[in-house]
DNA sequence: TCAATAGTGTCTGTTAGACATTATGGA
DNA sequence: TCCATAATGTCTAACAGACACTATTGA
């Protein structure tokens, strides 16, 4: 007869190879870009994502950090788990298991170190298997979660103009929206407020700044959406 | 000079206590239930959520397939990932990394074992601190992607009456719905075809049976909610 | 007949998108 | 002046929620 638990007869003697994968995401020339870090030799370019594993005692946020900082010079201060894998596809350090982590960096970080470069999203180079299912769950991570997380807000600066974040949003979704709209629902939300500052850039009239600056809650939830992905 | 890049400077030799801890969530007598599984002597009642540690080569979905069947008695068909967390709370089996993983249980399964207990997800028993954290997380992240993924059709048996999906949808997003606007919307979104069955329980109008048939996905994608959570 | 639940039609206020217009700068 | 961009007002169609009503069963 069993009298200990199930949950506690396998004590966790059995350790697993880690990988925490990140994925540094940043508006770079109006795409969405991501920091690789040079792989192999000198001879032939090969890249992958940068990655470590965590050290002791350290939490993935903090790992995730680290890796970035290592590879962007900075360190970012946003971070989205993006999952977790443990399929059979190759991982560049052999882990087990990947841990996804992206880590949103505003549009005015100049970063990068002679071993990383960015690559638009869209037109990235080969990569590790693993890595390559890494990017495109965070791509989708990111594209689903966009309305429940600021997201948009950490990819600029702390001041921006409407139609900086409105192309940001764009570039998430990967669609064009409206501007009348776009601007309605954003004064709606009580997520952003203006500065006192105004911005031209080349011609055209100049651009209110604004900040993010959540105030309060929507009083009003309203009805399901049904808005199932389907990729 | 460094040659080597820097993702490949330190092999994946360190390795780590991992844990898949897993939420069981089924809708047991008008309630989001979570099984826990009976820990500690028999003396005084325990608990903790199922977990045990992924196997070599072993996918994590597979693991808490494994760990749900071990509870539950049959096997789980639907898996959403919780997150992973490394945080120094206390783990049961010391894991320094649990990855969280809900399993959606339809209400008409009957399952359950003498080691394991269904509990509303309301009104649980003292856990260990990081299972406490899982669980906490996982009801959030339910509540957050119950309208991006179909979990509500994977907490139903096969075939349901609208009023019964309803009640989930209810259930999982805690907070009442209109009746004739959650039609129109589930109408419109062509995620259910009707059967030819109709089911009477006790007195009232009996309800036709409908199942979840995914048809195709709906053409126009609409503006950015702002739907920001900030709890 | 009454109570209870399913399912639908209508009305109304809100909202999203189209379009037009004004505002303000640089070239 | 012309062009480009910002910002906003108006119109309309679509939609969400309220309400009422019919339908169909068991007690």
């Amino acid at each position: 007869m069993r009298d200990r638990p199930l949950a506690l007869t396998k004590p966790a003697a059995r350790r697993t190879a880690l990988a925490v994968d990140v994925v540094v995401l940043s508006p770079r020339s109006d795409t969405l870009a991501v920091l690789l870090s040079r792989a192999g030799g000198a001879a032939r370019e090969r890249w992958s994502l940068p990655w470590d594993t965590p050290r002791p005692g350290e939490g993935l946020e903090d790992a995730a950090a680290r890796v970035a900082t290592t590879v962007l010079g900075v360190t970012p201060v946003f971070f989205e788990q993006i999952g977790a894998l443990a399929d059979a596809r190759r991982h560049p350090g052999d882990a087990d298991v990947s841990i996804g982590i992206a880590a949103l960096v505003p549009s005015d970080v100049h970063g990068g170190t002679r071993d990383a470069e960015w690559f638009p999203l869209d037109d990235l180079p080969a990569l590790p298997p693993r890595h390559r299912t890494v990017v495109d769950r965070a791509a989708s991570v990111v594209r689903q979660r966009v309305d429940q997380s600021p997201l948009a807000f950490r990819l600029l600066p702390s001041t921006f103009t409407l139609s900086h974040l409105q192309s940001v949003y764009e570039l998430l979704l990967g669609r064009r929206l409206h501007k009348a709209s776009f601007r309605r629902a954003l004064q709606a939300s009580y997520l952003v407020e203006p500065t006192d500052e105004w911005r031209g850039e080349g011609r055209g009239r100049p651009a209110q700044l604004f900040r993010y600056a959540p105030r309060k809650r929507r009083g009003v939830r309203r009805g399901v959406r049904f808005d199932l992905f389907m990729d």
